[in-house]
DNA sequence: CGCATCCTCCGGTTGC
DNA sequence: TGCAACCGGAGGATG
């Protein structure tokens, strides 16, 4: 489940290789993983002969600017982004899950894959990415300057103010970069209970549930993400701090042996200790 | 017309 | 062993 930390480390096995290249062919074997423009054909026609400027993370996206376009990706859960030498294939799993095929100028390919296919990619123009709503009214990246002032404004907002603090996390427009993992080792380290009302927490806690769960976010980045099911970087390598989760996907709480609680929030299963986070 | 809620997109995994 | 239920991030559709 690529969240920010493991769509950073995306980003960065990708960045040195693709930059500067250009895209000579593209073939798109699933059609309806373009979600712009409307059809296949049109993507294809209009990507090829792009050079790659820049590759950079919004939140959970992965942003291409070219010549004359933004190819905004997302992995959403099973979706990778897979490079390969000339002659080289993907790593197995993902040999029957090749949605979208980007042939470079060196030979090399850059592959978009998805399991489960809930992820997708959009080429927009210049004014359609800059109208594109969800990236627009991302919360702040925590790694931003003023991140934590313009989160702590947002958890000001009525709206926010009623729901849990776990559903909060989850929304982008608070906070981007977060998903399930995080949000649940973000509140077990700085011991707040999921289930608490955005209106019942402290500026104290607001402050510790930031700090802890950027520190968290930090250290994946830093051990290559989280590697749960099926993620990996644009080289196939995955990442080791699933090896170093306390509480999501655990049944016992590894400070005081509670058995971890799980409950769904959100339509998400959080996990939680209720002894520790109260 | 702007906002909130609903529904859908999937295949690997789990459970019966 | 076979089949059905389950899971979920995002965003378009619907109300």
């Amino acid at each position: 489940m690529p969240e920010l930390p493991e769509v950073e480390n995306v980003v960065l096995s990708l960045i040195d290789k693709i930059k500067g290249r250009t895209i000579t062919h593209c073939t798109v074997l699933r059609p309806n993983l373009i979600r712009k423009p409307t059809t296949a054909s049109i993507f294809q026609a209009d990507i090829e002969g792009q050079e790659i400027i820049h590759v950079e993370r919004e939140g959970k996206y992965i942003v291409f600017r070219t010549t004359d376009y933004y190819l905004v990706c997302h992995l959403a859960m099973t979706g990778a982004l897979l490079y390969t030498k000339f002659g080289q294939n993907v790593p197995a799993k993902y040999t029957n899950h090749r949605h979208v095929i980007l042939q470079l100028d060196n030979d090399d390919i850059l592959y978009y894959c998805d399991i489960r296919r809930f992820g997708g990619l959009r080429l927009l123009t210049p004014t359609e990415y800059h109208d594109f709503l969800p990236i627009q009214t991302l919360g702040p990246d925590p790694f931003s300057d003023y991140a934590f002032t313009l989160f702590k404004s947002n958890l000001g907002s009525p709206d926010v103010q009623k729901k849990t603090i776990k559903e909060v996390l989850l929304d982008q427009s608070v906070l981007s970069g977060i998903g399930n993992i995080y949000a649940c080792e973000g509140l077990f380290a700085a011991k707040v209970n999921p289930t608490k009302l955005v209106s019942t927490i402290t500026d104290i806690e607001i402050d510790k549930i930031f700090q802890e769960t950027k520190t968290i976010l930090q250290d994946s980045i830093s051990k290559g993400g989280s590697s749960i099911s099926d993620y990996m970087n644009a080289d196939g390598v995955k990442g080791t701090y699933q090896n170093y989760l306390q509480v999501y996907g655990k049944k016992q709480c590894p400070v005081c042996n509670t058995n971890v609680s799980r409950k769904k929030i959100a339509e998400r299963t959080t996990y939680y200790c209720s002894t520790c986070q109260k």
